[in-house]
DNA sequence: CTAATGTCTCTAGCAGCTATAGCTTCAAGA
DNA sequence: TCTTGAAGCTATAGCTGCTAGAGACATTAG
């Protein structure tokens, strides 16, 4: 039996997250101590390393959850996990091509030289007018 | 002048969300109607353009007052302006590294294939084992 | 037994909005 | 001029995923 601090000294997670994952329903409320302090099994930590790998990749506590109650049964099929995976991986590449778009952009105002002064300054002007941008965002 | 819902459709700004910038202290308290609605001027306009397109390119409210307190004196140098541009294009680029590295481990995970089932679901598998990864996240 | 550390619950805060409630004002048509 | 419906006002609460504090109780090492 572990305490919460032993479990979130394993798993990498801070203690109050632990505690947070818990009221969110992503883990099952552990049993107690005589004074009331939550005690973790086997299952408990294997269940947290999940969530921490999960939250890693970027999946939200609501696709975890998902996952976790198809996890519950092993004989279920698993295209719904399949779809989530799919469905965050699709999201990701969504997101790096949009940052890459807003990285063009400043890399072109960053490489915009200027006479020095906040009259002139090509970043300020960049900003201002959203015209001179090659790509939207 | 304009109301405030001419300013929204004009900017694309939505108008709590001016509301709240103003809170925020990145625009100008404008002037008022009899009936106390607020009134924009062209400067007000243009303010708003500058903050809705250094949004989309990711700056935070708290850069962008940087910026808008710099840009008052047309004197001043402007070297901070280009701080703060390649600073927040360094961040960009880690972000993108970041997420890059994700996506191979969610391509990794979405590409390999097992019976259907959630007991030997490689998706659950995969988020289970970080060992299996390939890189840091 | 004591002192230090750990844990408990509850509440509030972060960013950057968004939504709701209950009210007042404005603008256009009859 | 009156009316009606849209738009505006303030204040407050909610969203995500934590994190930080207060004040009290539990555990554990020496």
């Amino acid at each position: 039996m572990y305490s919460i601090g032993q479990i979130a000294r394993r798993t990498g997670i801070k203690v109050p997250t632990i505690r947070y994952y818990e009221q969110m329903g992503l883990i099952d409320p552990p049993g107690r101590s005589a004074g009331n302090q939550r005690r973790y099994d086997e299952a408990g930590l294997e269940r947290l390393g999940f969530i921490r790998h999960a939250r890693a990749l970027g999946l939200s506590i609501d696709m975890i959850r998902d996952l976790i109650s198809l996890a519950q049964d092993k004989e279920m099929p698993c295209d719904r996990a399949h779809e989530i995976a799919a469905q965050h991986a699709a999201h990701i590449r969504e997101k790096i091509a949009r940052l890459q778009r807003l990285e063009a952009e400043l890399t072109r105002i960053e490489n915009s030289h200027d006479s020095g002064t906040v009259g002139d300054c090509h970043v300020l002007a960049a900003l201002t007018d959203h015209s001179q941008c090659m790509s939207e965002h």
